[in-house]
DNA sequence: TAGTCTGCTGAACATGCGTTCAGTCGAACC
DNA sequence: GGTTCGACTGAACGCATGTTCAGCAGACTA
């Protein structure tokens, strides 16, 4: 009788609530190997609550996971709309004080390579072949011959650079995502605009080479 | 008087040398979480020769950093021409059975944002400045605006990409370097081409917006 | 008032870690 | 042979962790 109670809709009155909060801020800005000593100080709680409220440690990351996938759903019925070439995605995601935690974590699941990191690039994914259809159908992206494997690289890619760039020099301020994404973006976004418009091979030898050779569909 | 000694040229008789290549493997399979016991388990040694010979774990991953550091300029020495896409590097890279622990310890170091993954990263990107050179030179590569930004980004986003891949789905075998690779490769290949030849957006007009906005110059 | 139940505490436990250290072994030197 | 020195062992230390547990306080019920 332990599972998800639709507590704290908006008050973090409950030191249930409080004790998810802080982990979730924990986990974001340091990672999972946070103590769980360290949450339930923030929380200003004792440790032996947190394992009574959730059973174990595991427990607690487990109930932060379905908190945050939520809070995504929630998230993203309010930004149905968004930019066709789909990095503004970030900004948006990112500006926005109170998810500031919430993409914060989701990197460090990211990082980590938990259920929530899965479930969230396939969210991502399919995002973008909603988008890279709508797109195409207006005319503005050029067809793909895979449009699901393209969505599927272009995320990982700049998901990837994204982290990649994260963990060479972490920023002061891992709560400021905003600002990562600004500096990110600053240094990549001329590169990748060069690369989305006038691409990067002046002849089409290699692509026709792979597609004549690609009838030997090796596994998935 | 403990620095990097040149032993251990081909055989791995000692002991210091039975330990580094142990704590090089364990690592670049499971992580630099990996205990002291297992690795020197794995040598067939005791815990206590390894603080003998280095002074601490992290006196063990130095000179593990500094071993592979060395062992990859040695094997780029021997790998001066790659072709002009670059992709193709990582197949060279992980098909060589003596490099897999080499290239799983540096994606683990990715990982963890150590000084080794600086390092390579930059290596990387100023090999792919100087192909992206010899490309543009030869009329088979686009120019780009900046360069070293452009080499920066495709590096980072194909590494980026590649470590994410592997984290949301560990391989069954870390390895079978040649085969993740493969198997990345295998569904990034073909969106990947598409990009680098026909790009993604029809219209120059998000481009040549932002080069107006460009002036304001911020950074490097 | 008595009983009970729930949120909650904080000391204690068990485990695994990096590290230390007293001491053994064997070879090299005088 | 005696001495010294470095490689090497393995038990032990100190610490941090996740987890347990006996018990406390206060708010309900009867």
């Amino acid at each position: 009788m332990r599972s998800v109670e639709p507590e704290a809709q908006a008050a973090d009155r409950t030191a249930r609530a409080r004790i998810r909060d802080a982990a979730i801020d924990r986990f974001a800005v340091e990672g999972f190997g946070t103590s769980v000593r360290t949450i339930a100080a923030d929380a200003g709680v004792s440790p032996g609550l947190v394992m009574h409220h959730f059973r174990s440690k595991d427990g607690l990351r487990a109930e932060c996971d379905q908190y945050l996938l939520a809070t995504i759903r929630r998230l993203k019925r309010e930004n149905v709309r968004i930019a066709a070439a789909g990095q503004t995605f970030f900004q948006r995601f990112a500006s926005a004080e109170e998810n500031a935690p919430v993409l914060g974590y989701v990197l460090r699941s990211m990082q980590d390579g938990g259920p929530l990191a899965r479930e969230f690039i396939a969210h991502m994914v399919d995002d973008a072949v909603g988008y890279a259809r709508e797109g195409v159908a207006a005319g503005a992206l050029v067809p793909s011959r895979d449009e699901a494997a393209r969505a599927r690289y272009l995320t990982l890619s700049s998901l990837g650079a994204l982290l990649l760039e994260m963990t060479l020099d972490p920023p002061s301020d891992p709560r400021d995502l905003a600002g990562i994404v600004r500096r990110y973006l600053a240094t990549s976004y001329l590169p990748m605009l060069e690369l989305f418009t006038e691409g990067y091979l002046t002849s089409r030898r290699v692509l026709d080479e792979y597609l004549l050779h690609l009838p030997d569909t090796e596994g998935s």
